[in-house]
DNA sequence: GAATTCAACTACGTATACATTAAAAGGAGA
DNA sequence: TCTCCTTTTAATGTATACGTAGTTGAATTC
């Protein structure tokens, strides 16, 4: 556990806190807000603000529409569809690079202990533990795939999914079926059999797609 | 041919000008580059300059660097690699979901006009005008996948293989492969053969990759 | 001669002031 | 009452000022 040092300058916190507050709901989704107040509200300038919302911009988060203040980007089926598009084929990726790098046992720990962290989470009907049990897994997929861009893209779209999840939460049923998937994919990548990693977590993000939006669908979220 | 219209923002305006300056050379790679030098330059404030940058940094086009100006990043091999393993996974998935949307020949015609441009541009050995309808080919077909944050990365990734290509553009034979691949791949889309079209377009791409860092290699751009 | 300390410099980070211009409000005319 | 034009408002885009901290280079010490 290493604790989330301070940012060193204010547009990095002003990044870190909308970013935050953007997850958690706080700055909900299609609300609007202009730059003085949210300087006011971090208690800084409109210069770090601006900075700030220039990169969540390029993150997909807001939309910085000039003179009716940021617009936080709403979470529509269409943009799910497209968020999970992309996460299934970049992960996909990520496992045949992992299968074809030949770890050992010993480098797989991680990704391990990431699947028996969720069975223990689903044994105990704890969704949240889960959820971030799951976003690990994910993580360290796309970390043993060893593409530094797709890091960085799994990462953002990953946010967006965060958001969605957040909305979701509760209407999911217990997601029984993964953790079959998860063993699969480690005896893929441990065997080296890259092209099995890649059909084998690609048919997983596809299931996992298709449940998502059916939830988004019943809650009444627009198509876009 | 639509007139590119001039920027209204000084923010866009410098980000025009630094991503020109950067794809053509002007600013070459490894260079560094203080915020008053390019707002001089550019002849506008820092401020401008300061949100380009943020945003070229986001592009990973450059990298801000505190107290050492800007960092015109370089283009190595292992960067090559990473981008062209995405531009594989996702163009090859534009091209899957263009074959499933079933568009008709009519909708085909930009990709079919942009194959024909490149034949006769191979015809003519005429490298630059082959490039340019390379590029146009591959945005359409991204265009036709439909999923407009895959448009988005492409375009953005596009824009780092320009680099390499014009440091190698003299360097290379002339792609005399790559028109078969692209009439294969057309009618893979036509008759909707969605899993054809993928794989079709996923050789093409580990053909290009192949060719590309080859060439790197023998310039000796360095691997990291 | 090498290493360390100190001082000056300077580039950046941030606040603030100001110009611009889109949007909203208000008024006149039909 | 509706529409079109004018006026006003206010949020942004840009410039600028300034404090701070990182960097450099020189001076001092070992």
């Amino acid at each position: 556990m290493t604790e989330p040092d301070r940012p060193k300058t204010s547009t990095a916190a002003a990044l870190n806190r909308l970013r935050e507050m953007i997850l958690s709901g706080e700055l909900s989704a299609q609300s609007d807000h202009l730059e003085a107040e949210l300087a006011t509200r971090l208690g800084m300038s409109r210069t770090p603000v601006r900075e700030a919302t220039l990169v969540l911009q390029g993150m997909g988060l807001l939309e910085v529409r000039p003179r009716k203040g940021v617009r936080i980007k709403p979470i529509t089926i269409r943009d799910m569809e497209e968020v999970y598009e992309i996460l299934t084929e970049l992960e996909s990726l990520a496992a045949a690079r992992a299968a074809a790098a030949g770890y050992s046992a010993d480098d797989l720990r991680a990704l391990k202990e990431a699947t028996e962290e969720m069975d223990a989470a689903l044994a105990r009907e704890d969704r949240a533990a889960w959820a971030a049990a799951d976003e690990a897994y994910h993580t360290e997929l796309v970390r043993l795939g060893g593409n530094s861009r797709v890091i960085g893209i799994v990462q953002m779209y990953n946010d967006q999914v965060r958001r969605a999840r957040a909305a979701t939460l509760d209407a999911r049923p217990l997601p029984t079926a993964s953790n079959a998937d998860h063993r699969a994919l480690y005896e893929a990548i441990l065997t080296g059999d890259a092209e099995g990693a890649r059909e084998i977590h690609r048919r997983h993000r596809i299931a996992a797609r298709k449940l998502l939006t059916a939830i988004l669908s019943d809650l009444g979220q627009p198509y876009v």
